[in-house]
DNA sequence: TTGTTATTAGCACTTGGTACTAATATCAGT
DNA sequence: ACTGATATTAGTACCAAGTGCTAATAACAA
């Protein structure tokens, strides 16, 4: 044993969640084990295959795919939509997210995923953020998951304006509120 | 020929773009031809196999989840700043910070900018976004190079609090604006 | 030394293909 | 109807990256 198989399982997890697209004999090469001992590691771990590994990755990111905004334009990810009325994303704070001195979110992270799900939430082509009005409650930090729900509170035809209420929570606490002014092309039904 | 060669092979192009994760035999069964018939099909037009098509999305996906998270990396560089007065950054906007569908960039970038300029600007160890009131006035775009002003413009002991005002520029047009409050831990000379 | 856990080896089988050859089918023009 | 070109189908060997299974070693611990 090189070191201890639960060493190399953890650092195997790690590997795999950091790189879904390594092989087997890539893995086997890395610890310096043969390609069985990879495998049944993976077994241990539940951890599948390459090929489904990559389809999972793949179809996440088809099966949630948006008429307003790709998918991969918006932080953190969408778990609920109904356009042009809610929404709902999750994104989980990590390390690179934080102030190393103190270990609270930068607050452009939770604007960029209140603002990109304002803009997700418009039945549109064409969305963008005219005037914000934000409040940061309470610190987030890394570890926490934050939960973000937009609503569409207003829409102002002439003017092609839609009004969005973003409220962010972490464990059911208020850490984040905003007022989003959005502007898009079209209006109702054309 | 249950048709022409020609419209089969649209089709499949349709389908196949449509659901990337159809398989030959599916394919060969929906159009009534054989497996290699769809094969031949797949060649002529170099659609790729299955396997490759779906390395593709997951690819695309990845490399793109990556893109938006690394946003500690596009808050500018400052270039002159002098603490508690006034402080000036310059970003240039790049291809990966605008919409696909429009080339505009993403709100959440300006705001970064302007966020963490005004964090900066701040004498203090701690220093954290409370309130903030901001307005995109005008569209910014790839190549464009957005030079951003925070000036302190006011501060209260008891509360902790610093207003920060913002205004970012573009070929000295104005694009941005915002007011920042910020909460720092130390009062004046602690 | 014996028992347990860990590791490695080997084989048959699977999916969804590629690459290639060869046999038919279909159609168009003369 | 005959010929030649194009289209379609069939069949084989092979590949990658596995699963599932059995069996042989190796390492360590009491």
């Amino acid at each position: 044993m090189r070191r201890t198989k639960k060493e190399r399982q953890r650092l195997l997890s790690e590997t795999i969640a950091e790189n879904p697209f390594v092989t087997d004999e890539q893995l086997a090469t890395q610890f310096q084990v043969s390609v069985q001992t990879i495998r049944l590691d993976r077994m241990e771990l539940s951890i599948p295959e390459l090929r489904e590994r990559i389809k999972d990755v793949a179809s996440k990111s088809y099966e949630n795919e948006v008429k307003s905004l790709p998918i991969d334009e918006v932080i953190g990810e969408i778990v609920d939509i109904e356009l042009d009325h809610r929404a709902l994303s999750i994104f989980d704070v990590q390390e690179e997210h934080v102030f190393q001195r103190n270990g609270i979110a930068r607050g452009h992270h939770l604007f960029a995923q209140a603002n990109s799900l304002a803009v997700a939430v418009i039945d549109d082509e064409l969305a963008l953020t005219v005037h914000s009005n934000i409040t940061f409650v309470k610190p987030v930090r890394a570890g926490n998951r934050v939960i973000t729900k937009a609503i569409v509170i207003g829409r102002d035809e002439q003017k092609h304006r839609t009004k969005v209420e973003v409220t962010s929570t972490v464990n059911g606490e208020t850490v984040f509120v905003g007022e989003f002014d959005m502007y898009r092309t079209k209006g109702k039904g054309e």
